[in-house]
DNA sequence: GCTGGTGACTAACTCGTATTAGGTGCTCCG
DNA sequence: CGGAGCACCTAATACGAGTTAGTCACCAGC
């Protein structure tokens, strides 16, 4: 059984396919009768007629669906949101978003243009040179590391912020002597490095020493390193900030190992607000990222990128919250 | 500055469009020169031609893009695993992968249908009735409910083993009285309850009693009303298999909180090898699972649904291994 | 009775590619 | 010397929708 394309419903509906082409695009200014109208649609109903995706993009020349490219990167609650708030906002504007992996490992973006030609990009990591010069190439649009500032339009993430305000609720809670814990991943130094640097400048501000910074991967051996670093630093680190929750949960269970307890010892500031933090002994505190804001301004660089008309006037940036739990 | 079609790259080498084409696609059987061949190649590379797709999938009528849909989960690292392995494989098959997120909340599959013609759709979760029809309608194959055994393709995936592969460690570790760690949320109940059969086999195999079941959300409370449960069983349970590897950090913390030592007290396994498994104190004895095989499967299953070559002969299906640490 | 306007519709073309059904000119063969 | 056979290439069409430039019937007005 074929699926049914526009000549099927007019020859069904004894019309042409033109009308039936001006009735489901809704032009008014055609002159359709309103019989015509209602059995056109009846029989569009009738057939179960849905417009081929491929000959009306060939036609217009837009695709109307946004691709969105991800790396390879571990759990972030804030990341899984964006991407449903991506989808749901773009979705009401009139557009498909649809997620690809791209990486060192997965197939690169030019590569998928072969198959699936989007009227724009996003790109929540850096895109690769090659990837770039082939949207280029294609005059596809594109806006990269959307989650860390760069141009005007990706101001909405103020990761510094984030570093801020960890370094000041540890303060705020008498720790004068300031740990953070970043991370030796390169594609997560995008969200890294600029976090670090809100927490020097916080430091800064309150007068305190700049944060003692040691890095980390993912191993509870490296969690146990960074911890000897602070502990063997002569001013005494008493409260560390944390790159993200999973960072902080790690260095959680080191101090757990040492001996060191948590928050009277050694308080712990994560990012990210995973389930998980609210689940552990002691529940982590941490910083929450409400991403929706953020995706509005997002969509609405998007969609001026597109020449379309947004819907948002007043662009929310994004807010982040403290998540003052047990272990600071 | 207009993207090259097949035309400026015909006009420039001199040839006609034709001829492009079938240089373009390889059809040494059309018998082009060698010299009028590489000129061509030359001048395509020159002007950065990349065919349009919509046009490419409008005359040959497949897209060769394979969508698959996600339902809002919570973090599971197998499923990450299970997505970039899906977009390796059938991008080596010559298929594009590409996601999408649907629910209650999202945009709705069949809406999708309009900008994006997948020639299969794969779908984690179940779909919708409405989705269903959908794709009939357009005579799109699909998969539903890849992660979990019900047709003959899917069955890679042997949930049942996971549950029983759990209780048979807690078992063999000396543990007699299991209580099991299920989930309310109704999109996992696909995967929880066949763990659970698996669980409560194993216990029949092994002549204890069946595994007594409590049910949690991803709250702290729920997992202590869970433990709460357990500890009031006059049988005295003594080791406990839980859905995923969440649930079971739920339970350590409600441990811990309660007293309660692990694993001497209560012997804990939980699913998916999370990375925060291993890093939390006492770090999560739990079972993995090897996606890569199960991919084979449902890439195989989905190429002979599009009567394309399949390149799997021998068909591994997953494989899951227990991973012990501390807590069992 | 002829023009002009309007309401309701459609023939024919377009987008960019793949493919079918030829066309050249050349050599080989009887 | 008149095909047959080959190597090499191209004109024309189809895919399914959107859009332009009409056509046709009907009525009002002079």
């Amino acid at each position: 059984m074929k699926r049914a394309t526009s000549v099927d419903v007019a020859r069904e509906a004894g019309v042409s396919q033109t009308t039936v082409s001006f009735v489901l695009n809704g032009r008014s200014d055609m002159g359709i009768s309103e019989s015509t109208r209602s059995q056109v649609l009846e029989v569009a109903k009738r057939l179960g007629y849905v417009p081929s995706a491929s000959a009306r993009s060939l036609k217009r020349g837009r695709s109307n669906i946004v691709l969105c490219a991800l790396p390879t990167l571990p759990v972030a609650r804030a990341l899984e949101e964006l991407k449903e708030d991506l989808s749901l906002q773009l979705g009401a504007a009139g557009f498909a978003c649809v997620f690809v992996y791209t990486g060192a490992l997965s197939t690169p973006l030019a590569d998928l243009l072969q198959f699936l030609q989007p009227d724009a990009v996003l790109a929540v990591g850096d895109l690769a040179e090659t990837d770039r010069q082939a949207l280029d190439l294609s005059a596809i649009p594109f806006i990269d590391g959307i989650l860390s500032p760069r141009g005007p339009e990706a101001s909405a993430f103020r990761q510094e912020a984030i570093g801020d305000l960890q370094v000041s609720m540890l303060v705020a809670a008498g720790r004068d002597r300031i740990g953070y814990a970043g991370l030796s991943d390169p594609v997560e130094q995008r969200f890294y490095l600029p976090r670090l640097d809100g927490a020097r400048q916080a430091c800064g501000r309150l007068g305190i020493a700049p944060p003692l910074v040691a890095t980390l991967d993912y191993t509870r051996e490296s969690a146990q390193a960074a911890l000897d670093v602070w502990r063997a630093d002569e001013s005494g680190i008493n409260g560390v900030a944390a790159f993200n929750d999973l960072a902080a949960l790690a260095i959680l269970a080191a101090c757990r190992v040492a001996g060191v307890a948590v928050p009277d010892d050694m308080a712990l500031v994560g990012v990210d607000d995973l389930e998980l933090a609210a689940l552990t002994s002691p529940a982590l505190s941490t910083i929450r990222i409400d991403v929706a804001g953020a995706t509005a301004t997002i969509v609405d660089a998007t969609l001026s990128l597109l020449g379309a008309p947004s819907a948002h006037p007043s662009r929310p940036a994004s807010t982040i919250r403290f998540v003052q739990r047990e272990s600071s």
